[in-house]
DNA sequence: GTTTTTGCACTGACCAGTCAGTTCAAAAAG
DNA sequence: CTTTTTGAACTGACTGGTCAGTGCAAAAAC
């Protein structure tokens, strides 16, 4: 079994050297953003030359471009196994709900470089990759809506639910708390964090305990 | 009463010019990243000269920096807004937050390209307009966790919630599922994505009704 | 012996910021 | 009322620097 779908053929070596461009690139461009990034940088802090960049890459985009697709494919694949796992536990879909929100709290947690830069350029429009993001988006939260679709299916959740809108309102939940939880409060705990989103999903808001 | 604070003595013609300003760099910013954007395009867009750029900013980061300023101001007022409105009309602490919800549908339904860009930038470290960022997101998150605060202090609310983390989520959730709406499924009514939040917010997503 | 990486010089496009000069409305002088 | 002066606002060609991408010979890894 292949890792790259778009490098079938990917000797050890070659593999290793793209990881540590992956990473290097990831960090750099969540700091200062795609344009702001030069190529020698990534190349300077992947310790490797320039001109292996462009032998790995065809081009700063695509290595960019394949970078999105290695992320979402980690994160969408760490969303199905939690709901996965839930499921053949026994639990509820809003408990499979509640493993998805602590998933990725785990997964923003690991890798809060990749999530930084996937919200800075999820909403932009007329850039190059516009298309493999629309792609990408659709992954991550497809895996929500078909938890909403089933908890809905069974009677757990609602009819009134509207599914597409509910599950980009969690996910952005989700996101933006996590985001903000490393910024801005990070001595923050993730079970903290994970307990009070786990309150807003259960309507426990509102009145006393 | 002067509009704006950096520049007290601004006349009307380079208010206006400034006006146009902003409204070019938004776009153009919102839809490029700050870096990919030109100080000609923005001179172009605006149909002014790009030393006019110049002659009413000292850069190009201040005059960014003073978008943020501008636009968050626009925002918090906003929101201020329907808190107080809500509160002297002898609403709940939630018809308060779901009129905030709603105030931040309509501005992010009028400024969509402002969102954009705050959204883009906001968790981006070492970049020149950090502070400027810092503050700007307090600005606006501080309206919510008051309306949060206010309800644990009058029961309407649990004590057990975590104010600033609610409050991030929230913000997060309208924020996200806002621009999605925008940019993936635009043909839905502000009625229907504000009903879809509301739901959320009131726990209304499990049990049948 | 083939694949991958290195090191480094080079090019051409692009771009932030500058500056000497122009415009023009309104104030001052006649 | 007419002419002159003033200065804030604006213009756009120009500069110095940066950066993506190239080319290639030699070394290292496999």
């Amino acid at each position: 079994m292949e890792s790259s779908s778009t490098t079938p053929g990917g000797s050890a070596r070659r593999e290793a050297t793209r990881q540590k461009l992956y990473e290097a690139a990831v960090t750099l461009i969540a700091e200062q953003g795609f344009s702001a990034t030069t190529v020698d940088e990534i190349a300077e802090r992947a310790g490797v030359a320039k001109g292996t960049v462009y032998y790995n890459f065809a081009s700063k985009s695509v290595l960019f471009e394949e970078l999105l697709r290695h992320g979402v494919g980690l994160l969408t694949a760490s969303l199905r196994d939690a709901a996965e796992t839930t499921a053949a536990r026994g639990g509820s879909r809003v408990d499979a709900l509640d493993a998805m929100i602590r998933a990725g709290l785990v997964f923003i947690d690991r890798y809060p470089a990749f999530t930084q830069l996937y919200v800075a350029e999820l909403w932009r429009t007329n850039r190059a990759w516009q298309s493999t993001l629309m792609v990408v988006r659709q992954q991550a939260v497809a895996v929500v809506e078909e938890v909403l679709r089933e908890g809905v299916a069974n009677g757990e959740f609602s009819e009134e639910i509207d599914v597409p809108l509910t599950a980009a309102a969690l996910v952005g939940m989700v996101l933006v708390a996590a985001l903000d939880w490393r910024s801005f409060q990070p001595e923050r705990s993730l079970d903290d964090v994970h307990a009070a989103l786990s309150r807003l999903l259960q309507g426990r808001v509102s009145g006393r305990r």
